[in-house]
DNA sequence: AACAGAAGTGAAATCGATTACAATAAATTA
DNA sequence: TAATTTATTGTAATCGATTTCACTTCTGTT
């Protein structure tokens, strides 16, 4: 493999290493006849800039880092995609990188920032602590952070307001008619989970119904462990007719779970979940949810997080919350 | 943001650059107490390499792409943790691109590899053509591929026999007494469809049933070109009592269509899928599908590739056929 | 005709590391 | 004791681009 590198199309083209650069990027300072030449000789190598080499002098490599903490979560491809739209129109790459649910791999992307790897990194549902993300975002990193919000100056974050859905859920679920709505809630550290039980609390008071604490339980965000939750649920109390899940996979265990015990959704249980992926249509019946707007949320984090870096200061504020929407459908 | 270079940390430790280089790469041609030294200065000054300055130097990122055609098809994940497991333990990171189903942006990936911004590519299921894949590994980049079969010295390829589980499927739904099976392909000029149908062929053959042409369409490998398929093949002929799909995805269009028109899975219809992705297990009934070891693809792939890359060649062939087998539920 | 300003181009420094080669000091051998 | 290794360390070239600064031509103005 014999690559071509700029001094070879320089040489070529007769002309200097700084045209040829000249002509590749800067555009206009160059004679048109020497503009020919150079791309003419351009051609005729089969030249592309080495990305190391401009990367180096340029101290920029026009890429964002997206860290996910599993890519088989269905919640995240729809954040990406806007994120990688807007990216891409904005002269950016992006680089997914999965966590594997590992702690230690977070930390691991951290330092792409560091190196140099890339220009800026976007968080999407971090494990990291708040802690942990403010010390590298006050060394001068760009960080960005989807679904959940930390109150610092340099942070750019997307979120929607889980209090707020939480509590049109229990407003929806008490119009139906319940009035014992259990709560099984994510992992607890979380603040996508605290949000959501916060909703659920204000629900229950606006609805003027008594906060039950045997009512909630935790399911860690997963299938599973929904399932768990809700059986340790009805283990201890029996007559609560509705589950609001603070995801859908929980749900999903919620699912599971009542087909063992024989109950029918809705009419002995209904079922709530959050984020509205698409499992929830394919089950019978298919599961109401809170939608939130993921690709907006992700093509506007980016967008402000690329603002920032490139210092176009932005007067408004760099919390963007989004509103979501309850999607109802059978069972609830 | 005040960042220490390497200069910084050999001038507080009183040695040359090269020493500290030695102390951080090579590791052994350096005296002890220098060692020390250089590492508390490395400590000191929180030294972290910058990574264009090696990558440039060194002339290698240690890092693949991994080019998938849509993230959002469940189908990558598993292959996309083999990949990235393999690649982790050799020293390797691994940036995932989405070519959001267009073949401009498959291209555009490929050029990563040219300008050297990673150091090998995997292409999974490509819309790419044979020919533009081959004409890049024939300038002597590392390409590796899955889930498609090229035969060319330089491209290792990790991918199931599509006619061999074809077949399977064919002498399953036979089985089972179907005699007029209907296939549902992926779009044309995939590979994999192109031996699914084949398998599909032989499987017919095998059981000395007609070939009926007009009992095959075509899918795309989506849920609506799948639901569309299903209802053009109904509107030629109502006589088949099964569908052999391409992807579950198409299968999971099946579902729908025949939801619609009131035919009772699997008694009216049969349905046979492809991937076995998760979802096939939320519908009803669970959709029997072929499992294939994506997990194992991906990590077998990515070792013979970075071993390709390193020259360390390999006695045994490139090409890596594995194994897949049909999980029977109940949709047939 | 003389001069200011603009436009086009090249030489050389630079980004931050690695590494070949040279140099020195210490240790071994004769 | 002189000669030869050996073990460490430093100097400087290099990877492949971008960019500052200076220089040469033109053009237009008075």
């Amino acid at each position: 493999m014999k690559e071509s590198k700029m001094t070879d199309v320089a040489q070529l083209a007769k002309v200097s290493v700084a045209t040829v650069s000249r002509v590749l990027n800067g555009g206009s300072l160059v004679g048109a006849e020497t503009r020919e030449k150079v791309l003419s000789a351009v051609q005729q190598l089969n030249y592309t800039p080495n990305a190391m080499g401009k990367q180096l002098r340029s101290r920029k490599t026009m890429t964002l880092a997206v860290v996910i903490s599993d890519i088989r979560v269905f919640y995240y491809a729809e954040i990406i995609q806007g994120i990688e739209n807007m990216a891409n129109s904005l002269g950016y790459k992006i680089l997914i990188c999965d966590a594997q649910n590992q702690l230690a791999k977070e930390k691991e992307f951290l330092s792409l920032l560091v190196n140099h790897t890339v220009d800026g990194l976007i968080l999407i549902t971090p494990k990291l602590s708040d802690k942990e993300i403010v010390a590298v975002a006050d060394k001068g990193y760009s960080i960005g952070l989807i679904g959940r919000n930390i109150d610092h100056p340099k942070l750019p974050c997307s979120y929607t307001d889980n209090a707020k859905f939480g509590r049109q859920v229990i407003e929806h679920l008490v119009e139906r008619g319940h009035r014992k709505i259990a709560f099984i809630s994510g992992y607890a550290d979380a603040t996508d989970s605290f949000g959501r039980l916060e909703g659920y609390m204000k629900g229950l008071r606006d609805a003027r119904l008594p906060f039950v604490p045997e009512l909630i339980e935790n399911g860690d965000f997963n299938e599973d462990e929904g399932y768990a939750a809700f059986m340790r649920l009805r283990a201890r109390n029996k007559d609560f007719t509705a589950v609001f899940a603070a995801n859908d996979e929980m749900a999903l265990g919620v699912y599971k779970a009542c087909a063992e015990l024989e109950l029918t959704i809705p009419d002995q249980m209904a079922v709530v979940g959050v984020d509205n992926v698409r499992l929830t249509n394919y089950v019978k019946p298919p599961i109401t949810s809170v939608q939130q707007p993921l690709y907006t949320m992700g093509a506007l984090l980016t967008e402000k997080l690329i603002d920032q870096m490139n210092d176009n200061v932005w007067a408004d504020k760099r919390q963007l919350k989004v509103d979501s929407s309850l999607v109802i459908k059978g069972s609830s």
